[in-house]
DNA sequence: AGGATGACATTAC
DNA sequence: GGTAATGCCATCC
């Protein structure tokens, strides 16, 4: 729940970016496994914002919601968590390009051409919807 | 107020 | 196939 304007001047700020904080987690928590979106693709379906900003918030939302599904647009993992992210392409099946000669474990990329989620219709509206509520109209 | 920073993107070379 | 420059948006110093 969200609340909206009661905590002053500077609290009405903080509420659109915690609205926006709460939008991009949910968006990440629609995404199924094995399909993976990026940075810009989530800031372009809420429309608001920009790349920078989504990863702020998964950033802070830590653990609570399926980050390695998140990618930067080349199909690497997030800055540093090639290693970590790899154990769940594994067991979920994401789709990889690996080198011929593996380096080391986080020298891959995530096929994005065959892993890159679409939402459905009716999760476009759901899309939609959030991307009312954080404000109405874009930027 | 002004500058540096960050789980980024795009373009140009 | 790389690196560099620029844009972006909020936060922190």
């Amino acid at each position: 729940m969200v609340r909206r304007g009661d905590g002053g001047p500077l609290g009405a700020v903080r509420v659109d970016q915690e609205a926006h904080q709460e939008a991009v987690l949910t968006v990440v928590g629609w995404i199924p496994a094995a399909k993976v979106l990026t940075y810009g693709d989530i800031s372009e379906l809420l429309g608001h914002g920009g790349p920078r900003r989504v990863g702020r918030a998964l950033s802070l939302a830590g653990s609570e919601v399926p980050w390695w599904r998140v990618l930067r647009a080349g199909g690497h993992p997030a800055q540093g968590l090639a290693h970590r992210a790899r154990t769940y392409y594994d067991a979920e099946g994401t789709p990889l390009l690996l080198p011929a000669r593996e380096a080391y474990d986080a020298d891959y990329r995530v096929d994005l051409a065959r892993a890159r989620w679409s939402p459905t219709e009716s999760e476009h509206v759901r899309l939609a919807r959030l991307s009312d509520s954080l404000g109405g109209v874009g930027p």
